[in-house]
DNA sequence: GATGAATGAGTATTCATTCAT
DNA sequence: AATGAATGAATACTCATTCAT
């Protein structure tokens, strides 16, 4: 198991690294069964916790669900925010944040499966994952390079046609004819046209982080 | 209870008139309470029959799961042929699919809500309802009115839209604006300008047959 | 399937026939998954017959496992009868019906496997098996070549033995070492000291019958 | 219900105590009903015990019986080693132990039932049985008073008389001259001429164990 | 806070048995 | 006699949840 969140919990107190190992636990035994089929009990064996102490945690395993979700979507975002920090257009954020989101979903491929179950159960979880996008799409929309009218139907848009790409590539593996696709499509229901389109995600595909193994950018960093 | 499947047997033996008995109940169930939540018993109860009865017809929930989905999209495909046997344009007929099978979905609300969950369950339901798309995408190619390489990833990208717009709609009602869109978003993703989009639904929107309740074409018919 | 019975009914009436079906499948099915776990509709479905038709010929499983039981033994006997005519001494009967009826009980597996099964759910079954001992016993207290009193215990001890070395070699397969202990170990249950016992054992394989493969003797002879 | 395993289990922990209570019921309820008609609710329930307990001490109704049989044979074989502590030829070992076995199996007549019918489940349980004696046969044949080579084999032919005796006494009740020829028949069998056997078993009679009550040496002691 | 034994409601599943055809 | 759809009782088994330690 990746103490991913266990170990983003050391200096907190007690209570904080108790609750990372079991969202840790969780985050694989979701990922390997499945929602339904996850019980408490082994989510706590796994996260070497006994199952009583998941409730001094947790009400129950929708709010771990939550909490797991939340906790991936803001790691997430915390590395793109890194990874993008130096880019001014909004179209570009929007094409390198499409692609660096599917790439570290895709490499950590039990963050992948959580979200794309979590965004079935819960739209808010895909709502969640576009709503990052808003600010970039509102930025490109300001620069005059988008004419949109951003609102919470066209994010769900966006993140469908997200969560579907990461659901094929977490089934087929990594695809990067399905990445550039997948970030054509964005902007193409954005509005721009095909070929405004492909000339912007080739453009991006310049951006130098792009090429970065992104598991260089986790807590360990 | 709408006794959809259990009329369309009628006429059948006895056999397909109680299975067709399940698949109803279990749209009706499965749409109140989700795949999870539904119990065998339950289904079978309001079907009425003995819960023994169930396993001489399925093997276990999945199986009637499976059955019922692809009961719905027998059916909504059946429909559709029948409203577009007169339209040649792929793009057109791209158009009246997309909204007509919304329309359907929405009309006969559980089966919108039993195919949003099994399209999340299994990719394959979605497939399913997306490849029924592919011969009119590939009749517009032919028609030199798209350029696109047709394979499974874009009618997955396809689904992955109009099943969005279908759950939107089934939690916030029918919106006349947001059919549009879909649509619009459809042919954007397979190619169209935003201007050439926006144009091909509004003639499509003329269509006589996309004004009708779309009730009137169910099995009574 | 060896349609054993089935053929024994050939020129009896419908009804015997479809018994011997039935007969013939359970014995498979009782040999190859035990009493509990066979079910009545699968011993049907074998036989080529619905669930229901079982219910015009027997009351439950309890009268078809005896009636199964019962045609084993009866046609055991018939084939001891036949290969034994000719011996007169009471032991030499006792060894050749003892070895006899280990190896046609190995030979037709399944029979085995239902008497020595059946064995152990009634001690009825034993008891029939050894009681078809008890005159040959009785012949040799006659004889003076043995000195016990023949009573229902006596014959239990000795199906307990024959039983024991039958599951043995249903398990491990046909030992001709174990054929001959448990022949000798049955006439040192009768009072034979271990030199007389080895002696007749000897002597009677001498028994030309006990040679034969006695396939030969089943119903198709 | 004896209180037997549960007694044993006192100054253990909890969980301990918990699965000598489960022991104990399955063993009254095994031997009223058999195991496969007696009912993993019932079991619990007459313990003390809701169901769902049931399953955090065993796996299945499988395991609990071999569970129930090996304590049995633990406690019978603990009793046998009191017994017979001051017993050194291995041939008076055999009949005391022969005798006192059904004696004590007889006693506690459930033991004695669960015993007879787990050997017939698996043979397994005779196996133990019977083993307990290989190193009292072993050490006869050390002492030149027996003259066999000992294997498996001849250890289930030996539980195979005890087990047919048992049985027969379960039904019957306890009867001295079936104690006697039982031991005779073991002793035969293992290669003593009927008078030497009948001998042994007479001196063996003296021991003045055997005519203790034998419940006085259960766990309450 | 952590433990883990106990709980018991809830569900799937099997299968002997009935009976109208 | 045979069929096979329907029945419904019976039972194993799971697992979230509680609570005394």
């Amino acid at each position: 198991m990746e103490t991913y969140f266990r170990r983003l919990a050391i200096g907190e107190n007690k209570r904080g690294r108790t609750r990372g190992a079991l969202i840790d636990s969780a985050i694989d035994v979701f990922a390997e069964k499945g929602f339904e089929e996850a019980s408490i009990s082994e989510i706590a064996a796994i996260a070497g916790l006994s199952n009583g102490t998941f409730y001094n945690h947790f009400k129950d395993k929708n709010e771990l669900a939550a909490a797991s979700a939340g906790a991936i979507a803001f790691e997430i975002a915390r590395c793109l925010d890194e990874l993008m920090s130096d880019l001014e257009s909004g179209v570009s954020r929007i094409v390198v944040a499409t692609s660096a989101f599917l790439r570290l979903a895709l490499q950590h491929e039990p963050w992948g499966k959580v979200l794309v179950e979590q965004f079935q159960r819960r739209p808010v979880a895909a709502a969640a994952a576009a709503r990052y996008m808003r600010s970039d799409v509102e930025t490109a929309v300001a620069q005059r390079d988008l004419d949109v009218t951003v609102d919470g139907f066209l994010l769900e848009q966006l993140g469908a046609l997200m969560m579907a790409a990461l659901r094929r590539q977490l089934a087929d593996g990594y695809q990067e004819a399905l990445m550039r696709r997948t970030c054509e499509n964005v902007l193409r229901v954005l509005g721009l046209t095909p070929k405004q389109a492909s000339r912007e995600v080739q453009s991006a595909a310049r951006h130098p982080l792009l090429g970065l193994d992104l598991s260089l950018v986790d807590a360990s960093s």
